[in-house]
DNA sequence: GCCGTTTTCGGCCCGACTGTTTTCAGTCG
């Protein structure tokens, strides 16, 4: 897929625009990038199929740029991008991921300083030479160190959300080669990490050369890392390491276990084997014989291999030794959530706000998606930047909700538009809607947007403060935090349960992948305190509703079972069960 | 540079916060 490496390149040269004080383009530039990352299709399919005119229907893709997407596909090359990194030779993708640095901030840099990476910029910091330029201070330069330390923790992991499409397309197009007769994404994709370090893929085959011919020679492919009969292993042009592994039948489930991890599961794992008098590995499960021979027992299916050990089959998201094994061998594992098990999605924002898409265009999304409802929660006035809801729009917003609903009613579709809202919550912890309006809504869903710095004391108060509020039903992505951007703020994530627990208050876990707010250990929490919860799209695009895996993933890695997910229900369980009592 | 229309130019979310200044540029969302 071309896509992302397009969609970076907009990106940059809409910062470079930004440099110049070129106006407006900028915008433009970082509109068609965000389209273009967040597209379920190829852009070079697009374009075998119908030129650059089917680019140029692409919304946010106009004439300039659908030329530039052609000539990246034509050439691999973009010439006027090009030139614009010869003017300013900067490594734009790393510098602008330093909080407080943009466009501006790493033109200065450069000019003055010649600072064109993070480790010019970091000696530069530490030999105190940036405070005393023009527009900076002690305080920059501090907060550029920080910036640069919190890279440094967050350095080589990914979020799987923005890489699944490649992965997938690399999955495809591995199955098609003959002798291909079972294939696994293993590792921490399959236990749903987060983030993930890198990709691994298991193969079953008898014939491994074409497979690793075929795989270290794709398209994508920046170095070849290894190849071997059995194992090869690649760096992908967008930065990430992939490595493959062919295994035969008898060893599937096996390997399967053993590449899915964690290690400490592993471990542990072996550790039940050896108490029966096995051994285990990659391989098999095999008996250890009094003459000292091994005996294979099982290894073709991950199942056989538990069963053996007298345990229940344990799903990959439980596998990080945080007590499955215990609960498995005494056969009291939690019947987890199912992907597939979500009726509803209560927060999606629409072009009334942020979104991409109309209130109509996201329900027939939803429907496709095979949802039974949606929630419309576009942001409120407060969030300006969005161009968040007052009073009278929101209101407005109603109306056409009802309009919508009486339509999809009167065609027989099962599908309801629930009236909602993502509202601010203000300095002090109001409302950034009076009472009024929020009573006359289905779901009043609350967040934070502002004051990330306030101490965790002053930031829980005003959080407890908003959850106060009668009409008030979910608190959305309570932590805040932005994966590989912005940690969380203070908050007491605890408290804050057991406030909830006390006031009827659902918490959201939040499934875009920068997000995946409430984490595993958080809904980990609440399930044992019994605080429910709704897993959320938080779609700002018809094409964002596959997100809710990853939120279904996360819950089952928090051990979340299916009645602790309120949008698990059909619509009227799902509203009785907000009533406040 | 894109978009939409009162169609082929004019408009393009805007307010808060930070850290620098001493009135505001840059960044963030």
């Amino acid at each position: 897929m071309v896509n992302q490496i397009i969609a970076e390149i907009f990106q940059e040269i809409g910062e470079y625009l930004d440099m110049q004080d070129v106006p407006f383009k900028p915008r433009a530039y970082e509109k068609a990038s965000e389209t273009i990352a967040s597209l379920s299709f190829d852009l070079g399919d697009v374009y075998k199929k119908g030129g650059i005119k089917a680019l140029e229907e692409i919304p946010g893709i106009g004439v300039s740029t659908g030329e530039k997407i052609e000539e990246y596909l034509k050439t691999g090359k973009i010439k006027f991008y090009e030139e614009l990194k010869k003017k300013t030779p900067v490594d734009l993708t790393n510098l602008r991921r330093v909080g407080g640095l943009g466009p501006k901030k790493i033109k200065a840099l450069y000019k003055k300083l010649n600072i064109k990476n993070l480790e010019e910029l970091e000696n530069a910091a530490k030999a105190g030479k940036i405070k005393s330029l023009e527009g900076f201070g002690a305080k920059s330069e501090e907060n550029v160190l920080k910036g640069i330390e919190f890279l440094k923790r967050s350095k080589g992991r990914f979020l799987y959300g923005y890489l699944s499409s490649e992965i997938k397309n690399i999955e495809n197009n591995l199955k098609k080669i003959k002798g291909v007769t079972r294939l696994d994404i293993v590792g921490s994709i399959r236990r749903r990490k987060e983030t993930i370090g890198d990709v691994d893929i298991l193969i079953e085959s008898k014939n491994s050369a074409p497979i690793m011919d075929f795989f270290t020679s794709m398209d994508n492919v920046l170095q070849i890392l290894a190849k071997g009969e059995t194992k090869s292993a690649v760096l992908l042009k967008s930065g990430i390491q992939v490595d493959l592994r062919v295994v035969d039948k008898k060893s599937y489930g096996a390997a399967l276990s053993y590449f899915t991890g964690s290690k400490d599961h592993n471990v542990a794992l072996r550790k039940v084997a050896i108490g029966y008098g096995m051994k285990l590995n990659e391989y098999g499960l095999y008996k250890i014989l009094d003459n000292g021979e091994e005996k294979y027992i099982a290894g073709e299916t991950e199942e056989d291999i538990y069963s053996n050990l007298g345990m229940q089959y344990i799903s990959p998201e439980l596998r990080e030794n945080r007590g499955e094994i215990e609960l498995a061998r005494a056969k009291k594992l939690p019947k987890l959530i199912n992907y597939g098990d979500l009726k509803g999605d209560l927060q999606v924002q629409t072009n009334w706000t942020d979104g991409d898409a109309s209130i109509e265009e996201m329900a027939n999304a939803a429907i496709k998606y095979g949802l039974e409802y949606i929630a419309i929660t576009d942001h409120t006035k407060r969030l300006a930047m969005t161009n968040g809801l007052n009073e009278k729009r929101i209101l407005e917003q109603t109306k056409e909700i009802d309009k919508l609903n009486k339509k999809l009613e009167k065609e027989g579709v099962n599908f309801k538009i629930l009236k909602s809202t993502e509202c601010d919550i203000l300095e002090d912890g109001s409302l950034d809607m009076p009472d009024e309006i929020l009573k006359q809504l289905d779901i009043v869903s609350i967040s934070v947007h502002s004051l990330f710095n306030l101490s965790e004391k002053e930031q829980t108060e005003r959080i407890k403060k908003a959850m106060n509020n009668p009409y008030v039903n979910i608190f959305f992505h309570p932590t805040g935090r932005r994966l590989g951007k912005r940690d969380p703020y203070a908050v007491s994530i605890p408290e804050i349960i057991k406030y909830a627990k006390e006031k009827g208050i659902v918490l959201e876990i939040n499934s875009q992948p920068e997000r995946l707010d409430l984490n595993d250990e958080y809904i980990k929490m609440c399930v044992e305190s019994g605080v429910k919860m709704s897993i959320d799209s938080d779609a700002h695009s018809v094409s964002h509703f596959p997100y809710l895996d990853l939120g279904i993933g996360l819950a089952r890695r928090g051990w979340a079972k299916k009645e602790d997910i309120i949008n698990t229900l059909p619509v009227g369980e799902m509203l009785k069960s907000l009533k406040r009592s």
